[in-house]
DNA sequence: GCACCACATATCATCTGAGGTATGCAGATT
DNA sequence: AATCTGCATACCTCAGATGATATGTGGTGC
């Protein structure tokens, strides 16, 4: 066997050489097939010669008319129909991964955000490129960084935690933050105008836990009249308790305007309202979050488009 | 879109590259496939990075022990699987046809030749190559010739006829082949030795036309013991009519002696005998006949040389 | 016999790609 | 802090692939 010369034939076809042996076996015609290569004849006749000295044989007969295959060329061509239709694809899905038309993208978020940013964002990609899997992250601004900083998101928006190096961080600030008192309608202080942080102190409160930014904003904001801080308080982060207990009782309920608008206001069809305060609650503000030497995806970065789209 | 350098991402993509990107996305380290594919790590980490710059981004992700796919990468594994599935396909089917495992292989013989070398040396080539396409064409040497030269025949067994060009073509000399006479045992002679062509004389006789290389020896035997040739004569070369005769009549058919052979002594089951001559009746040599120009592929030369073996 | 057609061959210039070694860099480990 | 591991980068070499032009060859058709 003179073996040796054609170690490994078909690692050297490179997918142009498949793609011109099918020319020529669909023109029949050496000359057609270059040009349609944009290749001159007789490159393409060395090439098809050089592959098939590799193969061990011709590929084509030789008619005064033009080239039919023989058994082996028809074999080649039989895979290279193959071949090429995978490599188109690979292409093709490629593309649309690369170009952000399909993907997969994770963003994380606290709650205001989440409801106010990002879900409009999500819905407004969800209708331009419904190939891309989204999936939001919903927790606090911790939880968020550090999954961020473990790869888990592509990006987040969430409050600066203060442990963190900024410099691994791109920052963005999102728009600011007012908190809402949510209240069940027949609440004492429900349709009142102006109501004043001092005619609050004395009702029910189910506020979350210390050191959440709602609390923390909630607190600020009492202190920063020399008032204390509501006495009859009910901690808790569920929304379910929260809801439960607006639901049975007069309890004032602080939540990100946000997600105090989508309760009051959407078609969930909760029956809720948001006090009218005299001063309005203001939150630390948040940033979207990225790390600074991990690249969005495109998937991820259209995400962040339409994220800042809604800002 | 920053399109210009990603035209064709994939079709720049070789085998090799592939084989490369499955052996990362394997091992889950850079170094490994590198030195599984023999090649050092700077140089995979070079293949790697260009491929990822056609793609229009990151195939793996690097981590501090190693890199996993990314999803684009787990695509162009996806595909990589499949690409390299068939090649492999395409490398191991080009084999078996160059080195003769298999292919379509079409002979030509004259009767003689036909049973007595290509029988045999089909049912080596069967035995061996199993394969292997095998096509028997019986014919009159000149309707083989002119099969050969169309090209319906890779190589035929026939005699030389005289209107051709023997520069065209290769030729071996076959081994010689005798006549013999085929009787129904009930035949007068039938188990008499040294038969002299005299006694032939009177008897029923079916024999092939004129010219038929037969028809010939038989008569040039007769004329060289200056005998004239049998007057009651059958002109047949139908073997249909020639076996129907010996059944049911006292006729002498000349065959060859491997066709003879194969009806008297052969697992058909026909109830024939061959005459025992005083003189063998020669009929004018064959040859093994290909064209000197076309050379023969792989299986055709095996079946060429199992034919030689059987010489 | 001559023109024509299609493929093959020759020759040259060019450049991509594959490979090597040496070295840098970052995260992880001890 | 030092070291180890694993990938990236820089720089150089070189074979082989590519491509164009010019010319040869072997058929068909007038």
């Amino acid at each position: 066997m003179i073996c040796g010369a054609a170690m490994d034939f078909a690692n050297r076809l490179r997918p142009s050489h498949l793609a011109l042996l099918m020319r020529i076996a669909e023109t029949g015609q050496l000359q057609r097939a270059a040009q349609m290569a944009a290749m001159s004849q007789p490159a393409a006749s060395r090439v098809l010669a050089e592959i098939e000295a590799r193969a061990g044989g011709a590929l084509f007969e030789r008619h005064p008319k033009g080239m039919r295959p023989t058994a082996l060329g028809a074999l080649c061509i039989r895979h290279a129909k193959v071949i090429l239709e995978e490599y188109g694809a690979l292409e093709e899905e490629a593309r649309r991964v690369t170009s952000g038309e399909t993907g997969r993208v994770r963003v994380g978020a606290v709650t205001g955000p989440a409801v106010g940013l990002v879900m409009p964002a999500v819905r407004q990609v969800r209708a331009e490129a419904p190939d891309i899997e989204m999936t939001i992250g919903v927790g606090t601004s911790n939880e968020l960084v550090r999954g961020l900083v473990d790869g888990h998101y592509d990006f987040i928006i969430a409050r600066l935690p203060p442990n963190h190096d900024s410099r691994d961080f791109r920052l963005h600030p999102a728009r600011n933050e007012t908190v809402s008192l949510l209240v069940r309608p027949q609440h004492p202080l429900a349709g009142r105008r102006e109501v004043t942080l001092a005619e609050l102190l004395e009702h029910e409160w189910v506020v979350q836990e210390l050191p959440s930014p709602i609390r923390q904003a909630v607190e600020a904001a009492f202190h920063s009249q020399t008032l204390d801080t509501p006495p009859r308080v009910t901690n808790s982060s569920s929304l379910l308790v929260v809801l439960a207990l607006l639901e049975s009782t007069d309890t004032i309920a602080p939540q990100t305007r946000e997600v105090a608008q989508m309760l009051a206001h959407g078609a969930l069809g909760a029956k809720l309202v948001e006090l009218h305060l005299a001063e309005p609650i203001m939150v630390s503000p948040c940033f979207i979050i990225q790390n600074r030497f991990r690249p969005l995806h495109s998937a991820a970065e259209r995400l962040l488009r339409a994220v800042f789209d809604h800002l």
